[in-house]
DNA sequence: TGTGCCGGGAG
DNA sequence: CTCCCGGCACA
């Protein structure tokens, strides 16, 4: 008989709507099962996920997803800021295999940089941009492409480490203060980054 | 001088 | 694994 698949459980963050002169941001948790049917020894392969409200439309590819964004959602729509287009999709990458990210203690340890959860962790920056009411509402989205450069494919490849640039948010430390350290979040605590105040 | 945190270490 | 901190980059 043939392998049937294996359900996997995605979440994926990140949903940013722009409407004629006015931006919003949704942050939601769009939860997906995706079911995979295929029956090949690809441990994983990713999948290309269309993020806006209530499309759930994935495909194979990064140009297909472009494309669908393009025809179905930024039909009637002129370019952003000077030839910047913005696409609105995710990239997922289904695990057969390996459990699926944890999710839970989003807390513990795990190199902070090169993390996939790491770029979806905006919403802590706009958690602390709205309540300081700072937000010049220029959301960011998962994909964004300058002048439809098509991507030559980047070969997967990057071992040098960015070494984490300074983030602008304050962090557990400078708002609670060290007389509260007992209020930090585990990571500052131990003088990790922070994972309550994402940058 | 204070903040953020990587890399390393102790238990 | 949990927890701590030296030392460095950056402000
Ligand atoms: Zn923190």
């Amino acid at each position: 008989m043939i392998g049937l698949g294996h359900e996997t459980k995605h979440v994926v963050r990140w949903v940013t709507l722009v409407t004629g002169n006015e931006s919003k941001t949704t942050d939601i948790w769009n939860e997906i099962n995706l079911i995979k049917l295929l029956d090949i020894k690809n441990l994983t392969r990713i999948v290309f996920q269309c993020t806006w409200p209530s499309c759930l439309k994935n495909t194979a590819t990064c140009e297909a997803i472009e494309a669908h964004v393009r025809n179905e959602h930024l039909k009637d729509r002129v370019l952003l800021h000077s030839g910047e287009e913005e696409f609105y999709y995710t990239e997922i990458e289904l695990g057969l295999t390996s459990p699926p990210p944890t999710l839970s203690h989003r807390d513990m340890a795990r190199p902070p940089y090169e993390d996939p959860e790491y770029q979806r962790q905006l919403v802590g920056t706009m958690r602390q941009n709205i309540l300081s009411g700072t937000v010049p509402i220029i959301p960011q989205s998962p994909h964004k492409l300058l002048k439809l450069s098509p991507r030559p494919h980047s070969p997967k490849v990057t071992p040098v480490s960015p070494r984490r640039v300074r983030g602008e948010n304050k962090k557990c430390r400078k708002i609670y203060g060290m007389e509260h350290r007992e209020q930090w979040c585990t990571q500052c605590k131990w003088k990790k980054a922070c994972s309550r105040f994402g940058d």
